[in-house]
DNA sequence: TCTACTTTATGATATATGTCATATATTTAC
DNA sequence: GTAAATATATGACATATATCATAAAGTAGA
């Protein structure tokens, strides 16, 4: 039995330190589904009961913090593992994961995940160092938004969809000015006059969601030093 | 051959997963370091060579950012594994250590550890949850420190060198305002001026570095709120 | 289609936070 | 022990950001 998987990232990350007989309990256990966008599929505080893979789509990692605020962790494609973050460490989801665009994920047993980890040195490694990598990158972009400025949040922002995710300088945002505002820890207000005043700048044009970026070089500038 | 290491956290959490033989190898790989309060053990962009555990002591994390800035990451106790982070994500250091107080740190050759991991299931298991638990934790004190007002980063800095390291009402803070600083994205200005108004306020007891909670419970309710 | 609801947008204003200046206390280097 | 450097502290002021009010545009549902 073979899995029908071939664009998926998982293959080349995971399944070249998995041999055939592996491969066969791999992939009878694994169960493929396709989320909705606006749908959410883990919800912070439930028990993990299985290990969950985004095959394509688009992702936000969401919780509820101490005093009862909505914030938004970060956002994930299919290069990410949706549900590693901490599936080793306890026992409840402490986020919840959101589909921003139409998703495809892939649910594997646990139980199936830490035996492999028990029983193939090769692929604990290749699982660690994935993880260490998403989690850095994750680390990173939040320790960023903790000393920049309202203009260095919001342009890091519109930068990260350029150039992690859509690639292009025209690109529809997958999120309201209220998750932006979510993400980066501003107010609505302020993240809706911040774009306002980079169009008026001449940074980007703007039609609702469409974002158009003119001066790229510009926006590097005001990430990097604000 | 035995470890001579009784009071030291990694034993209950990776010797309980070795067998005598590979105790052996890890045992005479093993280096023992005392670091003073104030160096730099572990430098930024250096290319990681060893697996670095401390013994005992207090470290902070911290890295110069994209536009120059110092930040820190976090704070350490003997409970983290200190250059666990990223050690099989990066070949270099993406951020650097150093000790707040004198420190004991144990060195392991890196070869040894990936060794273990891919031969030692159940160490695998361990490290891989050990890790993940420390790297929740950091994300998520960074995480909280985006959506709080000044007075909320500064409660938060009070109580977790309170809650996390001395365990009593009176401590001397191990580090500077200028770090608490760095490490909450506020100027130093700000710090000194908050921390004076939780003294006017009666809600700690202030001299130079010592601090006194007089009122916790007014503490984290600030924590809490804002 | 109409209505209710959410999202985007902007102004007026209040509050939070940063910057600059200055002073004292504390630490470090010689 | 003294000078220089650094850390703490506070005031005055400027700037950044939040809050409240309001409105227009878009969206979902009956």
């Amino acid at each position: 039995m073979e899995c029908s998987c071939e664009n998926c990232h998982i293959q080349e990350i995971f399944f070249k330190s998995i041999n055939n007989d592996e491969l066969d309990g791999f992939c009878t256990a694994r169960i493929e589904k396709i989320i909705p966008a606006g749908t959410t599929f883990i919800k912070q505080g439930d028990k993990i009961r299985s290990f969950k893979y985004l095959k394509e789509g688009l992702i936000k990692l969401h919780r509820v913090d101490d005093a009862g605020n909505n914030q938004i962790i970060s956002f994930g494609t299919p290069m990410d593992f949706v549900s590693i973050h901490n599936i080793f460490a306890e026992d409840t989801y402490s986020y919840s994961v959101t589909a921003l665009e139409t998703s495809t994920v892939c649910i594997f047993s646990i139980d199936i995940i830490k035996e492999l980890i028990k029983t193939n040195g090769k692929f604990a490694e290749i699982l660690i160092s994935t993880k260490s990598r998403a989690s850095n990158r994750i680390l990173s972009n939040s320790l960023d938004l903790i000393s920049k400025s309202m203009y260095g949040k919001v342009a890091s922002v519109i930068l990260f969809f350029h150039e992690k995710i859509y690639f292009t300088m025209g690109f529809d945002l997958p999120i309201s000015r209220k998750e932006i505002a979510e993400y980066t820890g501003l107010s609505i207000e302020t993240v809706i006059r911040v774009i306002s005043e980079f169009r008026r700048d001449g940074l980007i044009k703007v039609y609702g969601k469409r974002i158009e970026i003119i001066d790229k070089d510009g926006l590097v500038s005001i990430y990097k030093h604000s």
